[in-house]
DNA sequence: CGCGGCTTTGATGTTCATCAAGTAAAGTGG
DNA sequence: CCACTTTACTTGATGAACATCAAAGCCGCG
């Protein structure tokens, strides 16, 4: 836990990636308000940046990296919600019904991101219309991915799980065939509601079925058919 | 589809049980303009309310009933999202980020419902800033809601799952321990990701061991102490 | 009456979690 | 730097949990 701090220039948020989504509607007067109130953070792969059960701080806008969302039950049993990207809120669905985070963030990648005071996204709520419009937008397209995402994991079984994963960081994290997992493979378990053991054996299998070349946490994916097959069937 | 649609007269509102919720914070002129653009309609326990992939008319809240929300997969598979309330928002999620419903909607018992036109609610969200307040804050919890109890349900093994299926219904909707279920044993295991065969089985399995006694939809919980338990563990 | 949908129980095989054991890799302290 | 510990990864063997198949009873409905 060694995260730097620092306030960013008033021009930055004029240039932040966010601006053309959620902030788009924003004069520039309102927008280096924000700037203002703002405290732009660095988090190492590993870092917490929110704790469950912590008291709701801030809005946190992820600028740079990856981000899990965890949540730890009564048993101790660990599950990843979902992974966040860059220009995501994380931690998006509770803030606005609870005084808690639901759910850890954790950076899965060296990331950087922004916390912006509560009252001061609330008033914006409040007194810019466009703003309101565009922040309800986009909490409701993240809610449903995540649980239209969940849906879709549960109706597979587990060769389908692990296609469908490894799917996710190609199309929608790397744009790539070829990537280095950012997640161990016990995360990936946890991801998906399956044993470590179980993904790593499912792995094998597409190694050696030349579905995938893996190698530690390198990832290539050779036969994009027959993955979306295994995505499909099981 | 048979239902009946009817202009509410426009002090009806006034005494919505929306009102105390999200639109609290509405003068009695924007809530009349309101009243004035919604259409009150019933639907018979089974018939359909909105359907999965129709272009979205307007905003769908309950008022008396209760309703499912469910989805078919590509491959005719169908799934069960949450069950709607009284003062639910139904299809809430999409709402504001998809121009089709993501999920079809279900009467489960005999249901009435109003229809808001969507450019309505938008403008009242940029003209009302405490409405849009409100409103953020509802879909949060509801979508919060929806995600935290699949994330219970995924860790549970089917036992624990009908159990929480069960204690749902006592506490949050009949708020008793004896009630008729509103759906059929295929519905709930489409809404816990089970087999018919195996929620019969273990409903079987509770009435053999005294924790309910069911015949036919109606149940009696018996052994909440037993019942609670087997939400933990099984 | 006969048909189809819902419910129920039993038998069977598949899928998956668990246990066990071993290797590799990575941090820790002297 | 090396011995040591810990953590991640990997494979096999086993049993438990679950899906599937089959069959029969039930009920409402045309």
């Amino acid at each position: 836990m060694n995260m730097k701090a620092e306030v960013c220039p008033g021009t930055e948020c004029l240039t932040c990636g966010f601006r053309s989504e959620v902030f788009a509607s924003l004069p520039d007067y309102q927008l280096e308000e924000l700037s203002r109130s703002k405290v732009l953070m660095h988090a190492k792969k590993g870092e917490t940046i929110a704790r469950q059960n912590d008291s709701i701080e801030g809005f946190i806008f992820l600028r740079d990296g990856l981000a899990k969302l965890c949540r730890t039950n009564a048993e101790g049993r660990e599950q990843i919600v979902g992974i966040a990207t860059p220009n995501d809120f994380v931690g998006l669905l509770s803030l606005f019904s609870s005084k808690t985070y639901n759910y850890s963030i954790v950076a899965i990648e060296d990331s950087s991101y922004c916390s912006v005071e509560y009252d001061m996204v609330m008033n914006l709520v409040g007194s810019n219309g466009e703003f309101a419009r565009n922040l309800l937008a986009k909490i409701s397209r993240v809610s449903d991915l995540l649980i239209g995402s969940r849906l879709d994991i549960d109706l597979l079984q587990l060769r389908g799980r692990v296609a469908y994963i490894l799917c996710f960081f190609a199309n929608e994290i790397y744009h790539s065939t070829r990537f280095n997992l950012p997640v161990s493979r016990r995360e990936i378990a946890e991801l998906i509601d399956m044993r470590v053991e179980n993904v790593v054996r499912i792995l094998s299998e597409f190694r050696r079925d030349r579905i995938i070349l893996i190698e530690g946490t390198y990832i290539e994916i050779l036969d994009k058919e027959k993955l979306s097959w295994a995505k499909m069937h099981g």
